[in-house]
DNA sequence: CTGAAAGCGCTTACAG
DNA sequence: CTGAAAGCGCTTACAG
């Protein structure tokens, strides 16, 4: 019903071989305008449209990469939005060359047979670590891949990721500038992410630069998630005393966080700041809108596309890795310390 | 470097036909316990994985889906994170049937002819318009469709839907309830949108039950997003004096309304109430948290690809639309209105 | 139970 | 400039 229609028939009507056909298509190999023009009336007429699978089967290249983005848990991706656009970013940068994206969530114990199996062009895969399971599997898969937000030794690597170090160093400072000195971090499982770890550095080099000395129980982590950030608040427990700021390194995390202090009593940022990270779609708009640093992740889902596409094609640039710039907002949930 | 090896090196290692290797890959056939686990050896030694070109090129089918989501603009998604919950929910649901999906933005000059060109096995389709060009064409592919969040009138059409009309009225009558009677409702464009217009519908059966009369003026219109919402509130003028609620048809905009008012100094929600509907990942938190209508989005996704797999596999069930489930979930946007 | 062969719809040397 | 033919990696009748 739908693609009956292969390039014999249109060979057939239009009175030409197939290969001729194929040519005409493909503007490969010398034919004639006239025949060109009749050829392309034909498929226009029957609305003909090539096969993929046809096409991959010679070629070996399918058109077609992935977005590998990990789950939260059993079978379902993270719910932060920060996806969403990283997503968005790929799909538009995609779509200006031809080449379809498939989503694709991963457990550790995936297997990525898939990829073999349809020929993928590429991979962008989001934040993967070093020492995974799932990082040593897709690197023996062999084909060409950006990797975001990864932070790999191996510098053979093409990556994308952001001046988390320099974020977490701002957001720091900014907060130093008002004059907090005891400045607690919302971080998630630290070990895991590089992300993470380069924001935690960022904000170290803050405190050191301004003669601070960091407290190991200044550190609050917990899931880079809302929920998570409402359940730091809720074990703050004394250190809510202590400390006059409070730097999350997600704005998910930071949304619940505000949340959780507001549920304890305490105003943001009256009487604790709170800087988040990312800049979400919503940040803005809160109440009170939210101090954070900035990331363009559309962006960044665009770059990652790009530069996989280059790879695919050869057209690569000698530089493996893009470090996209982040720059502080100030808004409303930060203020100078209250007096005590 | 990827995948060299094929069915023909497996039957040449394990001494048989290629005939029988695809037999044993297929489960297909009658083979000899013996040889069939002769082959399987093979196979996993190899780590042989089919291609999926080659067989799609037989088959006629791809094991491929798209979900085809609207432009925001051009060839930029919606940052709706509605969209997002909904894509996990597909992911989830279509890994589970080892199907893998593709994520399709579209304009109204989208031609879909890499529909046709790569087989897909189906389509889920969110939010196109009985009248719109998008609809038409993806009607003449001809290949199993589902469709979501559409009101397309035409019974044949396998469609997946929440109970709107219901959410709207359950959201106005929960303002009634509390006292309200001049209650504004922010709509999308109206025109273009079932699911907006059927939440309207219901605002409007709950203020007819309880003999309110509907003002036009009381129909807010706003894109339905944070910054609508947000602008719709800037475009409030006098009518904040003359209302003490607003039901927001999205959370989106339910959540830049709120920011709106409160840039106005109106509180939330002791001088207006507000009803959002969605209940998006963030409602909860939100500073008051938001009343909303709750809808379960990553099921619904998985329910559409459920239903898109049963028409491709022909074990459709007769039922060609399912209409799921609203609840309210009264949350601190909302209160008795202050008397005057 | 097993294999030889045709064919899916293309592309790509290779002749002419 | 154009066409005949091989081959990509599978599946599917059809023999045996």
């Amino acid at each position: 019903m739908t693609n009956k229609i292969s390039i014999k028939d249109i060979a057939k009507i239009a009175n030409v071989s197939i290969a001729t056909v194929s040519n005409v298509i493909n503007g490969t190999g010398r034919v004639s305008a006239e025949t060109a023009a009749k050829v392309k009336k034909v498929i226009q007429e029957l609305q003909f449209v090539p096969s993929a699978s046809a096409r991959s089967l010679k070629d070996k290249n399918s058109h077609l990469i992935a977005i590998v983005v990990p789950f939260i848990e059993k079978g379902i991706l993270q719910d932060n939005p920060f996806y969403w656009e990283l997503v968005r970013g790929v799909e538009s940068g995609a779509r200006n060359h031809e080449v379809q994206v498939i989503l694709l969530g991963i457990s550790e114990a995936e297997d990525f047979s898939f990829v073999k199996g349809r020929h993928l062009d590429g991979l962008i895969v989001v934040g993967v670590y070093q020492h995974s399971e799932a990082f040593r599997k897709i690197k023996s898969i062999g084909i060409p891949c950006v990797f975001l937000d990864s932070y790999l030794s191996d510098s053979s690597l093409y990556q994308v990721e952001l001046d988390d170090e320099a974020g977490g160093y701002l957001a720091t400072k900014h907060l130093i500038g008002l004059g907090h000195r005891d400045i607690a971090v919302l971080t998630g499982k630290m070990e895991q992410s590089g992300v993470i770890s380069c924001r935690y550095q960022g904000y170290l080099r803050a405190l050191r630069e301004a003669g601070i000395s960091e407290s190991p129980d200044y550190i609050l982590q917990a899931d880079s998630s809302v929920h998570g950030g409402y359940q730091a608040a809720q074990k703050l427990g004394s250190l809510a005393d202590r400390i006059s700021a409070i730097f999350a390194l997600s704005d998910v995390s930071a949304m619940g966080l505000i949340r959780g202090l507001h549920d304890l009593g305490l105003r943001v940022p009256e009487d604790i700041s709170v800087v988040g990270f990312d800049d979400i779609f919503y940040t803005k708009y809160m109440i009170p809108s939210l101090t954070t640093i900035q990331q363009d992740i559309v962006n960044k889902g665009q770059e990652a596309v790009k530069m996989l596409l280059d790879q695919i094609n050869g057209t690569q640039s000698p530089l493996k890795k893009a470090v996209l710039p982040v720059s502080l907002v100030v808004r409303q949930s930060t203020s100078a310390p209250k007096k005590i």
